[in-house]
DNA sequence: TAAGATTGAGATCTCAATCTTG
DNA sequence: CAAGATTGAGATCTCAATCTTA
């Protein structure tokens, strides 16, 4: 029993407390790339497709709206990150196309998150990593 | 062995999308009550408080940077939930204090992320729910 | 009309610079 | 000068409305 007052933080906000705080570290570790996490989602899903992707489909992978994803391709194009391509067949779709210096970055925001993450996962034993990550699927693959 | 390409997504970006996905969940709760995750979280530190907090304390529990604050409380009080009030002992300190309308909905939003949290975590056996709070923790606690 | 993309308004957050008070 | 708060600029995201093409 417990006589101090009950909790008045629900389970929930420290998850996205830590979340958050994980977030932080991330951004923090592609900030000297000039990346965001959200650029580098951008480009990580346009690596994985391995060709040019409509912004609808990038909107789709990226769980999010088609107006945000016309804004984080703006600032993609600015960086000379991805161009747009218009596909021919059908003059309504643009599609994102990943730069050679795209590409480059890519490879070099991979390698920070990956440091990052070693930093971050070093705390938790290879059982533990692998039981976070479970969970996590647990709670994101719900209806 | 796996003949395929190396996952190009990294661990740590699993870990953003699933904290994403929760905290779309929870936003979608306290949305009917015309509440944002940020504003419950600080609604939620000025009733833990008891008292009204300086916009310095309240950044520093909410992990975030003052001119946020300012900004987040200006939006608090156009809704009515807190008052900035000004402190007699020192002139450059300003507290948020709530308002009864701003405990109210405390309350109401509280009970909206128990329930989205109920729903969220009966995926989960109560050992694994207190497995993944102590895992997060973990990464949250360091330096 | 549907679908794809964009635009405009606004919420949330950060950083740098500034203003007032200590 | 330090500290507390604010302001201005800009990144990221959402929603509603609009424009073009199918």
């Amino acid at each position: 029993m417990n006589e101090r007052a009950a909790p008045v933080e629900p389970l929930t906000l420290e998850l996205v407390g830590a979340m958050h705080s994980v977030a932080t570290r991330l951004e923090d570790a592609l900030d000297p790339l000039g990346l965001s996490l959200a650029k580098f989602g951008a480009l990580s899903k346009l690596v994985a497709a391995g060709e040019p992707l409509p912004l609808s489909a990038l909107a789709e992978r990226l769980a999010c709206v088609r107006s945000n994803i016309t804004q984080l391709v703006d600032r993609l194009e600015a960086d000379q990150l991805v161009v747009r391509v218009q596909d021919p067949s059908d003059r309504r779709s643009v599609r994102a196309e990943l730069t050679a210096q795209g590409r480059a970055l890519h490879t070099e925001g991979l390698r920070a998150l990956e440091a990052a993450e070693r930093d971050l996962l070093d705390r938790l034993s290879a059982p533990q990593q692998d039981d976070l990550l479970r969970l996590l699927r647990l709670l994101r693959e719900r209806a």
